[in-house]
DNA sequence: GGATTACGTTTAGTTACTAAACTAAAAATG
DNA sequence: CATTTTTAGTTTAGTAACTAAACGTAATCC
């Protein structure tokens, strides 16, 4: 219930302002990679190529990532972060790792251990889940 | 990204028919304490009470649901399951169990308890995280 | 070199909400 | 007890975040 109400809610990240949690995700995944191309970011955040072309066209327009063709293949382009998309990963990070850290201090290492493998189950239950 | 992605996809629950997460959440609240006012519901969702009117409208119109005056307040509608309803919950309660199993399989008694708890801490974190 | 496949875009439609105005009933005030 | 205020739920119009399907164009495959 609260993951469904934070997965909803938009959040300030440094000076790129307001950016809703899908925002943020595709921020996220560019970052974490350096740059993505368009059909890469759809099948990571599992949704439509339709739906990423107006992810991007939303976040280029706040000047947070922009497109560049592909040397090879121009039928692809290739998205990658602006300064302010990379300041507003570096801020997002930085929250989750303050997140951790609040986590790491309220369990033994033993126990995060145990915790990040029920994680890893849960994430293949979940899988199954979506695999009906 | 797997919550994301399965927190949008409707899923077929005993005779009830696809319900979507948003229908199966308000049958589990209801379900779990026999009824519930239409107030009760949008606090304990997260959501606005017009969100609510339109859920039950349409959990009423599937014949899941019923709402009933209530007798000492008429400004209160009662809300509970109808059989298909209670069926529904039922089949999620069932559903619920079994991942629960798939885990219990995987982690030892000792286990699972940190398990438990880290999710406790995590939910205090989110928490936190929704109210800024 | 023509058929097929893949990349990205466009468009129209859907879903699941919110915000705000509203009705009516209950509770508080004085 | 009359009046103001609060509370319960509904209605309506608008929005965000998608999907599905058709499209244009470029690459790949016998």
């Amino acid at each position: 219930m609260l993951l469904r109400r934070l997965e909803r809610q938009p959040h300030t990240f440094g000076q790129a302002g307001k950016l809703t949690p899908s925002d943020i995700h595709t921020i996220d995944a560019i970052g974490l990679e350096g740059t993505m191309l368009m059909s890469e970011l759809a099948s990571r955040l599992g949704v439509t190529k339709g739906a990423i072309t107006q992810l991007i066209d939303k976040l280029q327009a706040k000047a947070l990532v922009t497109r560049s063709p592909h040397p090879q293949d121009s039928r692809s382009s290739i998205v990658s972060l602006t300064e302010l998309g990379k300041e507003a990963y570096v801020a997002h990070e930085a929250m989750h790792l303050a997140y951790y850290e609040q986590l790491r201090t309220q369990l033994s290492e033993q126990e995060i251990e145990v915790f990040e493998k029920s994680i890893d189950i849960l994430n293949t239950v979940l899988h199954d889940m979506l695999n009906h």
